[in-house]
DNA sequence: CATTCCCTATAAATTTAATTGATAGTTTTT
DNA sequence: AAAAACTATCAATTAAATTTATAGGGAATG
């Protein structure tokens, strides 16, 4: 078993296709019908159903496939070491991103990034916190910028940013004539949070136990997006809360119900997280300090006191 | 990068000469002097340090072995899958077994597994229950055996036996006199313990906690090994629990020290544990058969109620 | 029903790679 | 200073991967 007979089998198994497979691998059709029946013969077992129209995996074929992945990822691990060692700055790079950060960062930082390290191949990938552990541990992402603490073993946050939250609330709202808010004029009842699975979400929820404001009331409505939630409250549901950047993309209308919080005004941290075996830190480093350089042009408030939620 | 080359990596980093390494991987010294050369050539780096004697392993080298042994350890598992869909019973198979078990329960079912499947290589070490997991999740164990319930992420239990406790008291203890005890005549201040790391203590503190004796108390000594405790327990320096198995080696003079417990009886639960994968469930199977086998001999006590202790 | 098309398998030839035996060169040991 | 213990290198050999050419099996097409 060699580890171009795996790279053999995935593109068949991707590819459905002897002929087509071959072609992505840069050898001929033969190549590839004798190294994989080879690798059968060696195994004794038969990984392609060939009487089959597409070609389909036999059952052991799959696991055999799945199994094949982790070689090649791990394989592909030796390289990423060697990189690390020349402080090399190259190379495909996979970031995954909490849907809550995703539009309001990624543009902030990208075009800086790519610009300064051209070599990298960057990856991105919208995910949920829960997602992005997975895949942090198991080699599938590089890095990731999520909510946190996380407090994963193995794995390590680096905070990128605090970013306040800012409430929105509707115009039939007690405190619609005070200049600033408190978490206490918030009935809890009526507050409009993301779906599970977002951790902004989580870090709401962990904020109000943390201040013992959640009790045991409940939450009567969850939502996928923001732009939804919005429309909720201005339908006079709830109040709900936004992330400092996305209040920036409002339009005129929806920023005139907008209170900041009174300090200590509530925040969710920001960080990027990465395996512990620091595996591409160059990469990291660099995108830390890409990331750093435009988010403190877009929130400066380090001379203000907040309360940061413990997610989970 | 082939799977041999880190193959001849590994092998020469374990013997730290190529001439015996070359003899182990059955080929010539200049084989894995080339192959090796080859393989830092395609890295552009150095593996190994040649210049001193015995060969030394450069920075780079040693994350480069230890991911060697991933790839390694996941490509063997290609023929643990094939093996699986053969139902072939064989080969190298790895069991972790905590100390507290090892010894009473290996002896019991060893010969009789080896007998009945002699094409099994089996590797038997002795672990904590922290390293257990941990093995088990990245492949450096088969299987384990370890006080449950662990209710861990990817591995499954199957419960073997239950195992009840027996209490070793001092001959100055209040319930000497007692044909059987209660663990409220227990001074739960005075209880000799496991060190930590040892399951069998976890076990047993959380069986106290469960009946909430364990309060604002605290273990005043731990150590590693049932003979410490019981010479311990001698000096009256308190009172320790033995699991049944073990009590059956103990001395005559040891023996009348023993109360056993009345029902229910205190009791941890022993369980077979493997990956979720189910990767070598034949061989696992064949083992939970035989061990299943010995001790419904050792242990009968279905007719008996048990309170089994939460484990973490 | 024959023909064409789209695949995969097979065969022989070719290229590439791995391995070996022989030996030179180095460092360590004696 | 000589011997021993290793590793690197070279040329020769063996083995393996790849290619070109082609055969053969279905499915689709007319």
């Amino acid at each position: 078993m060699t580890i171009t007979q795996l790279y053999y089998v995935l593109a068949v198994a991707e590819y459905k296709n002897f002929t087509l497979a071959a072609e992505k691998c840069f050898v001929t059709q033969p190549t590839l019908s004798m190294q994989i029946q080879k690798l059968e013969d060696e195994l004794d077992i038969l990984i392609f159903d060939r009487s089959k129209k597409p070609i389909l995996l036999t059952e052991v074929g799959e696991k055999i496939v799945n199994q094949a992945k982790n070689i090649v990822n791990e394989a592909g691990r030796i390289k990423d070491i060697v990189d690390q060692q020349k402080g090399y700055i190259g190379g495909e790079f996979k970031v995954g991103i909490i849907p809550t950060v995703m539009p309001t960062l990624l543009p902030m930082f990208l075009n800086n990034f790519i610009k300064k390290y051209p070599k990298v191949n960057l990856i991105i990938e919208e995910q949920t916190t829960e997602d992005i552990i997975k895949k942090l541990k198991n080699g599938h992402l590089d890095c990731a910028i999520a909510a946190t603490p996380l407090e994963e073993e193995n794995l390590k946050e680096i905070v990128l940013y605090y970013e306040p939250f800012v409430a929105y609330v509707p115009s039939n709202h007690p405190s619609i004539d005070k200049k600033e808010i408190e978490i206490s004029d918030l009935d809890l009842d009526k507050i409009l949070l993301l779906q599970d699975g977002h951790c902004f979400r989580n870090g709401i929820l962990n904020l109000c136990k943390n201040n013992k404001y959640i009790a045991d009331s409940h939450f009567q409505l969850e939502s996928g997006s923001f732009e939804t939630l919005i429309k909720l409250a201005d339908e006079g549901l709830g109040t709900t809360l936004l992330p400092y950047l996305h209040t920036l993309d409002l339009n005129d209308k929806n920023k005139e119900k907008l209170k900041p919080f009174k300090d200590p005004k509530p925040a969710r941290e920001v960080s990027l997280i990465y395996p512990k075996n620091e595996l591409k830190i160059h990469i990291i480093n660099a995108l830390r300090e890409t990331i750093s350089g435009v988010v403190r042009g877009a929130i400066a408030f380090s001379d203000v006191e907040i309360i940061s939620p413990k997610t989970k």
